[in-house]
DNA sequence: TTGAAAGCGCTAACAC
DNA sequence: GTGTTAGCGCTTTCAA
């Protein structure tokens, strides 16, 4: 509980100024090293990296602004992120903005002269917030999602439309004809890329978009568990439904079960964004997988090289692969579909996700 | 990208000093308010955080140091802490340990002088990092785990003897009577206590406890598969096993199906820790649940209160309850046990997590 | 090789 | 009510 000690007390101690203990610990060579080191060690100093970053500019922080840090998409990029950061000695701090806009504004107004750099997933595409931090002279980097306008900041995505299609084409591959889809909050870009590329995937296809039903959700599983529930009430329901996050599927099929409707028999799922339990679920969940935990690594990586600052580099814009992982949520509609031999033909097939299932009933 | 005006700046427009500037912005009623006001829209002057922090000795940030940020326990204690931290204007700084002891060190060593306060989870409980933290007068709460010794610091655990005494209840009045338990690392307090617990509960109800089989865990997916490999290779398998956290649960529900044992029909299995998709799972997952984000919240709440400084109270420990989700992963075993009616009593039931599932096949 | 001094941006005595 | 001054702990000129 006691007052830690200054450089001044180590100078102090040594019998030498403070600017010659500052030297030695910026590892100039020095000839009073030893007293140094000695009352270094006897009174316990450690610089203090509050008046460090006063002197420099500097404070070794990079901020991390996520919608929600329980979704495990989030969870694991923020692990990935944090362990590229710390292994720079630079520290994470995180915030939450739960989806909400104005939480978000409010946190990126305090962040000006706490940090160096800011990774962040805007929660809607008209977002001028990181602007203002750009104007700042805060580099900032998107991460999943990104704002309207020209390319300005580094940005690490997946391929929102590659994997869309993947799961579309997957469904029509298999028989199905009358599709639906869960979007997310179609402010923020991963739910407006995949819904029009829904729509384009099923053009592509000679198939007529307007005649697919859609629910809006908010990425959250309440509302894929609502949105859900609404696309049953139609008159017509779809047989194949593509669900546009990980938690909205959650919901999703928990609604499937409160109806009685048989998955994969009557109505097949795919999902975007695996769970590490989508493998145990029964019927295991098909869904379009990504890399997580490296897309907050990727997005760190591009963070700290703006900050080293050698070079004006142009902004980056990063896409990172998705791949479908076929499980057991999906298989030909009711009426009958293409063979199973032909629906499954270019699908990526991962087989550690698809371990053998006990389809016992206990 | 321009320099930051400072609050020298800011008084020259207005033509005051700064010290005036100051205490106008320390809400000190002023009388060239105008002027100032109008200086600092104009330049659009924000006070240095740093700046700010050096005078006063206090950072307005808080560590949060935790084995694993995907864990959805530990996501979730983060997520709750991060919203109690922000309404009081703190920031959350976040480390992941990886559970390990040697990084969780180094991780500590640099937190002096960066944070006002720490919450973290110790990754074993001979742990004397946080001690040197608390020395320096770095208040320290402990989340989840704590270290042997005196209780110098605020903690906030669950019951897990409670907890576990539910779960292997449970299994007993199902009529169960060879237990196994995959452990976690029993240099952690849950492990240990769960561990420890396990036994109690079986010798409390006349059984041996040296009949039951246990293997290690690590606390994560990988380890609870390889437990339950290990555990069904025993030439007298356990009927019920008891698993210590989520991640190990997972696991050994893949060693399961893997091995094809039919879950709750010939091995009946209790989790500690939710997962939001146990209850989606065939068979869904009875779970001991506790209140995560709660937890996460109220450490900080503690931190906070004792940074207040406004007493010196003695260290306070809380314990939050868990209560028994009981879903279809368990119930008599192979020979015949009690009739349902007794096993289940005196078990909670939590309508909400119990939704009923479709047991169709697909 | 080293010390003295200035200054990063802010706030709090202390005077007037 | 306001200006002057000192100082939080550090690094880096500038001289010696």
């Amino acid at each position: 509980m006691e007052q830690q000690p200054t450089i001044a007390d180590v100078a102090r101690r040594a019998g030498v100024s403070s600017s010659t203990v500052s030297r030695h610990m910026m590892g100039q060579a020095v000839k009073s090293r030893e007293a140094i080191e000695e009352a270094i060690a006897a009174l316990g100093y450690r610089p203090s990296p509050i008046a460090q970053s006063l002197r420099s500019g500097r404070t070794l922080t990079i901020a991390m602004v996520i919608p929600d840090i329980s979704n495990p998409f989030f969870g694991s990029a923020v692990k990935g992120a944090e362990a590229i950061a710390r292994t720079r000695d630079y520290s994470l701090a995180l915030y939450n903005t739960d989806e909400s806009e104005a939480i978000e504004s409010r946190i990126l107004e305090r962040l000006h002269g706490r940090v160096d750099g800011v990774i962040m997933a805007p929660s809607v595409e008209s977002d001028s917030a990181p602007l203002r931090l750009r104007e700042h002279g805060v580099p900032v980097v998107f991460i999943d999602r990104e704002i309207a306008g020209p390319t300005l900041f580094d940005t690490v995505l997946v391929d929102n439309q590659g994997g869309t299609a993947q799961a579309v084409n997957h469904l029509l591959d298999l028989g199905h004809r009358r599709l639906g889809i869960i979007r997310g909050p179609v402010a923020s870009t991963p739910a407006r890329l995949r819904y029009e590329s829904f729509r384009d995937t099923l053009a592509a296809r000679g198939l007529d978009p307007g005649e697919a039903t859609s629910e809006d959700g908010d990425f959250r599983e309440e509302g894929g568990y609502q949105a859900m529930l609404r696309l049953l009430s139609r008159g017509q329901p779809p047989t194949g439904v593509f669900v546009s996050n990980n938690e909205m599927t959650v919901g999703a099929v928990r609604a499937l079960r409160e109806l009685g409707v048989s998955m994969p028999r009557e109505l097949s799922l795919v999902g975007f964004d695996d769970h590490v339990v989508a493998a145990l679920m029964t019927p295991a969940l098909t869904v379009v997988n990504r890399p997580s935990e490296e897309q907050g690594a990727i997005a760190m990586r591009l963070l700290l090289h703006r900050l080293s600052g050698t070079a004006e580099d142009p902004a980056r814009r990063i896409v990172l692969d998705t791949n479908l992982v076929v499980r057991a949520s999906t298989c030909p509609p009711p009426g009958g579909g293409a063979p199973p031999e032909v629906a499954r033909a270019g699908s990526t097939h991962h087989p550690l996700n698809a371990a053998p299932i006990d389809r016992r009933d206990p």
